[in-house]
DNA sequence: TTTTTGCAAATTGTTGACAATTTCGGGTTT
DNA sequence: AAACCCGAAATTGTCAACAATTTGCAAAAA
């Protein structure tokens, strides 16, 4: 029997057309292959995949319901913008939940599971030690998944996750707030701490903060963004480049 | 101009056919007319609504992505049946909505609301003396939608109506619970009381000890249900009726 | 110049056909 | 009887073709 083909059996077995080709476009978007506001035609992707159109319009459903596309009938299928309205929304719902999650854990927490996320705060003291926000950033999000998944409600879990992929969508998300990471790494500590005391309350307050203090940075960050955009805005009289591909972009986009 | 095709050319503008497929399947198996359990048909769902195969796939990709369905592949679609486990999760996380919509409700609320949401408590302690366990649960509805709506977070809000959908699968759920009502409708009031109130503390608390007590009378329904079901099913000694149709259901269901 | 009009091309919406898989029944064997 | 096998029927998965709609662009009109 080959070795190779039968795991790639069972994979054929399992996932239709459909669900590879969901999870591959999902996988692109997440990547920022496709950024936000970008249109996704059906015959480009289904050449490209190797696929009948089909497939691909039962994926796009499945990601419209997911939030992560827009489809506008007859118009086609856009990458979603998320609105700093809308990220504000979601960094309030996610607070709430971790708040739960936090409460869940200090009552729940086993002492494996206490030293695997002692671990992760550690290595992300170091990435905040070596200036590495990229990698602080890739495992602050393991952190906070491995917590909710830690706290055991699978529900919790589901709906979390598509909140978090909903707000990579958030372009103005800013990576490069360096000098906030300390801040950030501290809180972590102070979670990690709450838990291991066993006090529900005061682990639930400290992911609640913790998340509140995530809203109010992206905030922040998207103040000072929208404001240099601006500035830069009111400089040039002639028409730039890029206004021209503001204007040139489909006209109807954003649900 | 014609004032009646006016709008129902706006409408079949806006609605492509797969959206009121997934309506109306959505529309069924939310008022009973598809049991959890049971198997949907493509074709024959396809000549029931007039359409061809394409539209209904499609509509069970949303529907299977919001939780209403489970889709196995080669195997065909079923409604999903929400097990008493799930339910609870779902109950834990409602919790903390809730608390939330009580927090923001107490800061925002306007005169307006609140005299909306106090003529629901009145209507619905009218239900209780009438001892209308029906109408009393429909309004109860109505009422927790109202209020998430009020706290005017759209995300929290597609979520909660979500949550509630696939909660009304899980069968097990007893309307007729009817001596716990004037309980129920005690702590509406002291919901509407504490947000009237302004204090946000109060009125979060208010609502999340209320869902937590629809938790626990949920779960004591269900455990009472099943000890009846036990006691029902130990007494026969031949295969019944009911027992064959268990035997002959499809093999896996439920994922 | 600016706006409008009217095709042609591109894209989406829907359908029916064919391939692949599962289900169901009778008949056979144990 | 119970378990097993095997072919027909039913059902799902995928595709390609056709219809409907939108978009792009050049020519005509204001």
């Amino acid at each position: 029997m080959n070795a190779v083909l039968l795991p790639t059996i069972a994979l054929l077995q399992a996932n239709s057309l459909t669900n590879v080709v969901q999870q591959e476009i999902e996988r692109a978007i997440l990547q920022g292959e496709y950024a936000p506001g970008s249109k996704l035609t059906e015959a480009t992707l289904a050449l490209k995949l190797g696929v009948s159109r089909g497939p691909v319009r039962e994926a796009f459903r499945m990601l419209e319901e997911a939030g992560l596309v827009v489809m506008e009938k007859n118009r086609g299928v856009y990458v979603r913008d998320i609105p700093i309205e809308e990220a504000v929304e979601i960094f309030d719902l996610r607070a709430v939940m971790d708040e739960l999650v936090g409460r869940q854990l200090a009552k729940n927490i086993t002492a494996a599971q206490l030293k695997e996320i002692k671990a992760m705060v550690d290595a992300m003291e170091k990435f905040v030690k070596s200036e590495d926000a990229y990698n602080y950033h890739l495992l602050n999000l393991s952190f906070h998944d491995r917590l909710v998944e830690m706290a055991g409600n699978r529900k919790l879990n589901d709906i979390y996750r598509k909140l978090i992929k909903e707000l990579s969508l958030f372009r103005r998300l800013n990576l490069a707030d360096g000098w906030l990471l300390p801040v950030s790494s501290n809180e972590h500590r102070q979670i990690v701490k709450a838990i291991a005391s066993g006090d529900a309350d005061a682990a639930g307050k400290a992911m609640f903060a913790h998340a509140q203090e995530s809203k109010v940075r992206t905030i922040d960050n998207d103040l000072r963004r929208q404001a240099r955009l601006k500035a830069g805005l009111e400089i040039p009289t002639k028409t730039t480049a890029l206004n021209v591909a503001a204007f040139t972009r489909p006209k109807r986009a954003q649900a």
